[in-house]
DNA sequence: TTGAGTGTATTAAGAGAATTAATACACTTT
DNA sequence: AAAGTGTATTAATTCTCTTAATACACTCAA
């Protein structure tokens, strides 16, 4: 399913946490499959069960699997996940332009700079 | 000029670096204030001079001082680490709004939080 | 009901980075 | 030349992060 990188320099973890976002956000995990066991994942990638179930986590957490306990993980429907990246990222403009305000930047720059990176377009949907 | 909190988890220099920066930013230390000496601070907060070297170093990386090599080290003008303020938020702005535009997040969800955050008004600086 | 499968919680060991210290060097001024 | 300044290098230490070991709890099917 995914194979490891031990000359990256990034935890296990966060390296098996990385591809499997990547299958899912490409459209290779379809929704609602059922993820490989924690245990049958750890033996595949020789690698510590907790290793596994900390992966799972962090991706439950962003938003792409949900747990059945006593079942097994399961990949969150597409419409799902896409609204939790779009409010990370919300969240993210949200405390960068607090921030931009107490640093008293011209909202003339900051303007600028949004036109620039996200010009608009004629027809474009909302 | 200032002290140590032994309870907090942080590093020591990181914290003198934000009280220093503190200082600075609400005028208690002028521009081209001279700073007390690398060794006389760390004399008085009882802490290696190294330490003392890092918040310097970290503070003129910041642009709040400037260093002449066998004299000391100068807080720098006003204009100045304004300035590296302002660009420090733009870069991070910069970066959210890429991210922003790779995930697809609509133009208006964007401008909708930053009219809010931003209020525009009547006769203001650009 | 029991056994094999599943996820979860707790604790500890190990590795590695971050922090701080010790010490010697180089520059400026008087 | 001496006393004060910042700088560079190296090493010791601390501490967080990562991973592992192990026991627990839940689900399902035989």
């Amino acid at each position: 399913m995914i194979a490891l990188d031990y000359r990256d320099k990034r935890p296990i973890y966060e390296q098996i946490v990385e591809k499997l976002e990547k299958l899912i956000v490409c459209g290779a995990l379809e929704s609602n499959t059922r993820m490989p066991s924690v245990r049958s994942l750890a033996m595949e990638l020789s690698v510590n069960p907790n290793t596994i179930q900390r992966a799972y986590a962090q991706l439950e957490q962003d938003g792409y699997l949900y747990t059945i306990v006593g079942r097994g993980n399961y990949v969150t429907c597409e419409a799902e996940w896409k609204k939790g990246r779009v409010q990370t990222v919300l969240k993210e403009f949200t405390e960068v332009l607090t921030k931009a305000r107490e640093t008293r930047v011209p909202r003339g720059e900051l303007m600028a700079l949004f036109d620039r990176i996200y010009p608009e377009k004629e027809g474009e949907n909302t």
